[in-house]
DNA sequence: ATGGTTGCAAACACTTTGCACATGA
DNA sequence: TCATGTGCAAAGTGTTTGCAACCAT
């Protein structure tokens, strides 16, 4: 179980960015790496101007459109998931992690995870019920997190 | 069973739509009168456009910025409640319908509800687990309607 | 009468697109 | 080399705001 773990830790911020863009027909640009390598070190979904801070703070200089295009090719190829935290904005992650949900707190704007997929049962229940067949899911929580509740 | 939803959708949509702008200090304007007859008319969240459209079609002249403020008014007093379905765009659906969740079909765009709150138990496992305290949630399936599963 | 509401224009945030130039394979 | 990627500018949505005119109470 923890081995587990810090398997898949070491897996993920060892790998080489540049054989995974490769296997997905995707050129390893600077700009691209950059990004993998944050989406990487993160562990919440980001934005675009996250991402754009990152760059610009080791000297990539980019633009919107670009990451913006980056993150629609990472979409259609796999590699990253699009999220939306009801902010009128996407937000990203490598597709990489396991199924999981996030709790957002309302007051810090910290994010954790939740693992596991919850609504299996539920899903099949909507299935029998109404004949609806689920292929996907967003589910997020917001409250407080454990200091913002004092 | 039948007779208390025969009950409830006779009631929401007799129900005087003045009063209740009173109740929470809003002056009951045309817009406004017009815009809640809409919402008891839909049976999913709208998005401002649809709103602009309906009123279009009963000569009611309105503009963006209205409906928005109105969405906001509305939220801030209860009225409505907002969500978003990872279109990037707001809608809006009156609070006074129980709780629920949607079911969207990927292929038509049609939405049905699920009544009912499953996740009060995952919501405690979170508090025993993470002392993350849930106030709200979000969730949306996504998948095939049964007219579109063919 | 007067404070809350609305219309309009302008501005803002997020995202997409066209095109010319640059670059990884 | 050449298809792919990038920068820039412009444009397309969705949303907010300032201000003057308007209207429900």
């Amino acid at each position: 179980m923890q081995l587990d773990r810090i398997y898949m830790f070491s897996f993920k911020n060892n790998h080489n960015c540049k054989e995974e863009l490769q296997e997905v027909s995707l050129k390893a640009t600077p700009a691209r790496i950059a990004v993998m390598k944050f989406l990487e070190s993160v562990d919440k979904p980001v934005d675009v101007n996250s991402i754009l801070d990152y760059l610009r703070q080791r000297d990539i200089d980019t633009n919107p459109a670009t990451i913006f295009r980056m993150m629609n090719d990472f979409l259609q190829k796999g590699i990253t998931k699009q999220i939306q935290f009801q902010e009128g904005k996407a937000r990203y992650e490598l597709s990489n992690k396991g199924h999981h949900h996030h709790l957002i707190c309302t007051n810090c704007g910290k994010v954790e995870e939740v693992e596991g997929d919850f609504l299996k049962s539920m899903e099949e229940k909507i299935y029998k019920d109404k004949k609806f067949r689920v292929k996907d899911h967003s589910l997020e929580f917001f409250g407080l997190c454990v200091d913002c509740q004092k």
